[in-house]
DNA sequence: CGTATACATGCATACGTATTCACAGTCTAA
DNA sequence: TTAGACTGTGAATACGTATGCATGTATACG
């Protein structure tokens, strides 16, 4: 058992070639005439031969790997759903996803030897906190590094973020429009850039609309924690009428808090806001009027970033790219039932 | 730019040794001093070297790359999980998972290709339907196969599960034991064995207790199925009291339309027992009575299948494991209120 | 003191593919 | 007809590591 694997030599062999003669077959652009690609593959294809991707990454020093680092997939309900996108349309494009985990709050440095131990073509950092020395170290070697609505100011990686600190805006005006006052901000992780931003576009506009300064809360992104943190917020005598969640997943457990243990109202005493859009959101037992994260759209830039256009007339010299350069995809507010109409006439003026 | 990469020859001159024992100095096991170990490893840090992992698997065969292929990871929201889960024991033990992304209702034969390409140490397959031809290759090469909920009778593939038939016996129960009398199925993809035994072990229980053919509607796993099945099952005039569907998310929405547009109590007019057991099943809003599947202990049972113990005492002889191992795992059922109280005293007998 | 043993290390080579170079044959253009 | 360009192929080699084998050195035992 455990049969030899069958090598480029073996199908050279039956086919009457050299191995060399075999590797130009299964290239594309491999100069060989065509009859005798055709025997070269008929005797793979009699073989079951299938060229060693790890060989071949070896000599050419590109394995056709793309690194994905992530940390919890389970805690908002978000990232599966970038990791769909991703994995599909990498491996249409002839790549793999190689997947790494890392806790969501520690830098990811500490996989770097893994990671570098890969060879990988490419690494998305996503839903973690992406470290200096990785970034560093990638650069160096040239394999681009795309980070996943986050950023690192003066990094050489590339950044692929939706408009997270608008989009924090977005839901104050959500919320104030449709006349609720005493707002509050229920956050995520405190050292993700993801959710600076949402609080900084939020909090600003909340100000500059003319409200008092909101009330905090913390989470973690997840369920639980927007339940929990809800109890602490719902309880207080300054209750707030209006919350604005930095993720979807908190403002459902808010939601559930509110409705199942104070039995509040929503959206007549309470309005919600979240963060993401995931599918639960859409639901109508919740209903989340929420902020929507363009998954597509930012998926799209990322690969489009990883794996480089084959047409551009082969001007290899590797236009340099501008450092740090920032995609900044735009989000949208989806109007759902957790905020209340919007009064005639009213809006952000 | 793009500095060419470190390699064992560079540590090896720095630390003025030979290539081979920087290799040695790298394998717990290599027969190396203590002090030239320390030597070779600083050298080492000092250089940034990081083994080539991709060359040491064309070396010794093994690339410690796990492969697992998924279908639709945000279908049913139980795949998540899975793969977080499993991603972070494999990682724990040093290997790495390789995602494969497959449509769920097509065999997954013609990932085939790819898949060997990548010489990946073992193989699982999850949430998408296993072919005869990636098997039977599989174990021609020596790579073990793990079906994931997944089985193909007479095949060389160990296949773990949790007891899906007996869940849908536990289904079954739940609903009669309650006093629900017109029982409908809601039942998954079809060609899929995990709805395949669903379905049987909950119409078998279902007669043995004496109660007529439950009817059926189709879908498809995912909540949209669910939420358009609903409306179809539940404007019959034989309308049923009393629905199993093969996977939570189906449930939640058969739960929304009958909740929100058809307007019926639940648990009073309509219970509803589910499979899987994901996180929104435990929410208020839908408080979901299901069929929990172990996924720890499942994914425990994959992960020993795949990564030999390294103990026992080197008998490498590689015990031959029966072909078609099948590990069964129980379900256990979370009652919660989707269901109405069980009536006393009145039990499966 | 001599021999057997364990240990530490270097040398040579293998893993499977891609690629550079050289060579022979074919085709085109004068 | 011949010089040149082009095409298709094989020989040789590189990619970075692991490992079998041989060698040399230190240790144990009689």
């Amino acid at each position: 058992m455990t049969e030899k694997s069958v090598t480029s030599i073996d199908v050279a062999q039956l086919a009457g070639v050299s191995q060399p003669t075999v590797s130009r077959a299964f290239d594309p652009n491999g100069r060989i005439a065509p009859e005798t690609r055709e025997r070269v593959m008929a005797a793979a294809r009699a073989l079951g031969y299938q060229p060693n991707v790890i060989a071949r990454g070896l000599s050419t020093q590109r394995t056709d790997i793309v690194g994905i680092v992530m940390g919890n997939l389970t805690r908002s309900f978000f990232y599966p759903k970038v990791l769909e996108n991703l994995t599909q349309q990498l491996q249409a494009l002839g790549k793999q996803v190689l997947l790494f985990n890392a806790p969501a709050d520690r830098p990811v440095d500490e996989l770097l030897p893994r990671v570098l131990g890969y060879q990988v073509d490419a690494l998305v950092i996503a839903s973690t906190t992406p470290g200096r020395e990785i970034i560093d170290h990638c650069a160096r070697k040239g394999t681009p590094v795309v980070l996943f609505n986050r950023q690192v100011p003066d990094s050489p990686a590339y950044a692929v973020c939706c408009d997270n600190e608008d989009g924090g805006r977005r839901a104050a005006d959500a919320l104030i429009d449709a006349g609720y006052t005493r707002l509050a901000l229920l956050s995520g992780i405190q050292s993700t850039a993801t959710n600076t931003l949402r609080e900084k576009g939020f909090v600003e506009q909340v100000l500059a609309r003319g409200l008092p300064e909101p009330l905090r809360e913390r989470g973690d992104f997840s369920y639980e924690s927007g339940r929990t943190a809800a109890r602490r917020l719902l309880e207080r005598h300054d209750r707030p009428d209006g919350v604005f969640c930095a993720a979807d997943a908190m403002a459902l457990g808010l939601m559930d808090a509110a409705r199942f243990e104070l039995a509040m109202q929503i959206p007549a005493d309470l309005g919600i806001v979240g963060f993401d859009d995931i599918p639960a959101a859409a639901w109508p037992a919740y209903s989340l009027t929420t902020i929507r994260q363009p998954v597509e759209m930012m998926v799209n830039q990322v690969v489009e970033l990883i794996v480089p256009d084959p047409d551009p007339d082969e001007e290899e010299d590797t236009v340099e790219q501008p450092t740090g350069r920032l995609a900044l995809l735009p989000c949208q507010l989806m109007q759902r039932g957790s905020v209340r109409p919007v009064p005639k006439g009213q809006s952000n003026e």
